[in-house]
DNA sequence: GTAGTGTGTGGAAGCGCTTGCAGTTGTGAG
DNA sequence: CTCACAACTGCAAGCGCTTCCACACACTAC
């Protein structure tokens, strides 16, 4: 394997020169540069990066840990942070938590512990005191997606005031009967935020002297599945329906449409649906919805311990809201007069 | 922090003997072991995977190249690869290709050249020439998922014969007005994938005498939304109707019934549909398909590169074809008498 | 008895880089 | 002309481990 000594004696210059040409850092003159430059290229040699870390304590790699790659907000965020990664020449270690117990443990006990990363993003997971205590044992910026993190800088939505636009949207266009499907309060992957959008929907129906039916707010697990099951009960054993459902995701509302179709329901004539996310399926099905741009907090996340990193791993908690944007299309619209 | 110079203080045993206890590589007296263990569990050490890897040339960590986070199949690969590499201790390095060109490039020509991964999984890239002498320049076992990789081990599953299968289902229902939707042959990312399914396709058409209608073979991009536009149009244009589609992925059956939906069209009497995959979703959309175990395709490649691990990174390219299984759902019956 | 084999241990030489330090040269200011 | 200071470069000391080697003991086999 040709190392940078092989580069330094090819270039006529010493190992130093050449690991500060190569690196950037440091003097050089523009001619040592190009020659380093042009060595390596000519050996096509690469920077050993497990010798550059030892030596230099970067990784230039960031742990990345979410509770499941199949939701799609999750699958958004690992998108948006990867390309802004892989644009910095970072690393991407993938930790999917996943269901088992055993993996979760195993990635807070040993695999973050390892100085294997210079930074880690943690989406949407409710954390006990013992795993915050480990991330904060590794002395690397943290960054939290999708819900708080003691002690980390945040990104987030404004989910209680998104939940009560979305309610207002509804509102506004003459639904009283409104329905809501929230995520499961104990799932424990997903912090209060069922719970912000589900008070932020009974504050904007409470501001409206809407009532809120106990048997119109069901609960489901975030997927599509989930919620179609969910949703069958709703749309089946009410002794009257709703004329609209908001879900707390845009699976969840996908979901309803499903099932509301098998009850012969018309979106948006039988029944408005609507949800939050932003969900690239959101065209075909037509879904008004909250976009809350997943991909773009998942490269806002990077720049942040990117910044961080360049600052001596400082990082200042804060917390950043991200913008969230209305989309309207089809499958919501004024309630049919006479609708049950 | 806390090196491994400490817990040989601490056990009074010297560096050399506690890293072979921590490893489990040499010979190392129980007690002698036991003392090592306890004193990095007291010290709270974990080695430092940089160190360790610089001086044994192994990364524990395993590179995974994917087209997309989004598309089902390569996030059920992430999903397996993931479990099973944590299991094993391993880390999982994702690389996202995406669509930017230049990202792929430096995937290709910076980031998998750094050593810093063991082995390289790669899911249906259809790979240039330059990109494959890269991968094998790394001189590391390298498995190949979901399509044809020159000189790597795959994992593959056998396309045209579960095409022929899927297409004899429809075949034996009575079905003679099949259509197929198949990928564009031109998406770069998909192998000859969508082709090996469509000849199988066409195969099993010609071996029951059934013609195969040009203008009933469309193509879409392997999105759910992609098919729903392309089966709109097959469903829309046509004069006269297939009474079954063949989609060569679930996301498409799945895009092609939200399509007919559209239309009026009842699944299955109006229009049977049915893919290939095992999607999450096929349960909900009541999908019949040919499951093929991604999550145990990743877990697959997974164990066949650590036993090249162990096996000083040696591993002969093999072929290794993957079982499949029909799953027969509510989206496929005979078709409707007089159907047009 | 000696040789041979296997186990258990420590010393020390790296793995392939980065970077502090010191030395050399060039430049502008005094 | 000298001095201060900045730009550039090389030496060498690590970074924190793994593993080769040598050595000290057991044993068993002749």
């Amino acid at each position: 394997m040709t190392g940078i000594k092989d580069v330094a004696e090819r270039a006529g210059l010493s190992v130093a020169t050449v690991s500060r040409a190569l690196s950037g850092k440091g003097h050089v003159s523009p001619s040592s540069r190009e020659r380093a430059r042009a060595a390596a290229a000519e050996l096509g040699f690469v920077l050993s990066y497990h010798a550059s870390s030892l030596a230099s304590g970067r990784t230039h790699n960031v742990g990345l840990v979410v509770p499941s790659v199949h939701r799609w907000f999750f699958s958004a965020v690992i998108e948006g942070a990867s390309a802004a990664l892989l644009e910095a020449g970072y690393d991407l270690t993938l930790y999917n938590i996943g269901e088992n117990p055993a993996h979760r443990h195993s990635v807070f006990s040993d695999f973050l512990l390892r100085k294997r990363v210079d930074a880690v993003i943690a989406v949407s997971l409710e954390l006990s005191e013992a795993e915050i205590q480990q991330l904060h044992a590794m002395h690397r910026p943290i960054v939290g997606i999708g819900g708080p993190l003691p002690g980390a800088s945040t990104i987030r939505i404004n989910d209680a005031g998104i939940a009560m636009q979305a309610t207002n949207h509804l509102l506004g266009l003459g639904h009283t009967k409104i329905a809501h499907i929230t995520g499961s309060e104990t799932y424990d992957q997903d912090f209060q935020l069922p719970g912000t959008r589900r008070s932020g929907f009974e504050k904007a129906m409470h501001d409206a002297d809407c009532p809120v039916r106990p048997e119109w707010i069901v609960t489901a697990d975030f997927t599509i599945e989930g919620s179609y099951a969910a949703a069958r009960q709703l749309l089946a054993s009410a002794p009257e329906r709703p004329t609209a459902v908001f879900a707390a995701s845009d699976e969840m509302a996908i979901g309803t449409i499903l099932a509301a179709r098998d009850f012969g329901l018309r979106i948006p004539e039988d029944l408005s649906v609507m949800g939050i996310d932003g969900h690239d399926l959101g065209t075909v099905m037509g879904l008004t919805t909250i976009d809350q741009d997943a991909k773009g907090q998942g490269a806002l996340a990077v720049h942040t311990l990117l910044g961080a990193i360049n600052n001596g791993l400082v990082l200042e908690p804060a917390d950043a809201e991200h913008p969230t944007r209305l989309v309207v299309r089809t499958s919501t619209a004024v309630p049919k007069v006479g609708a049950v």
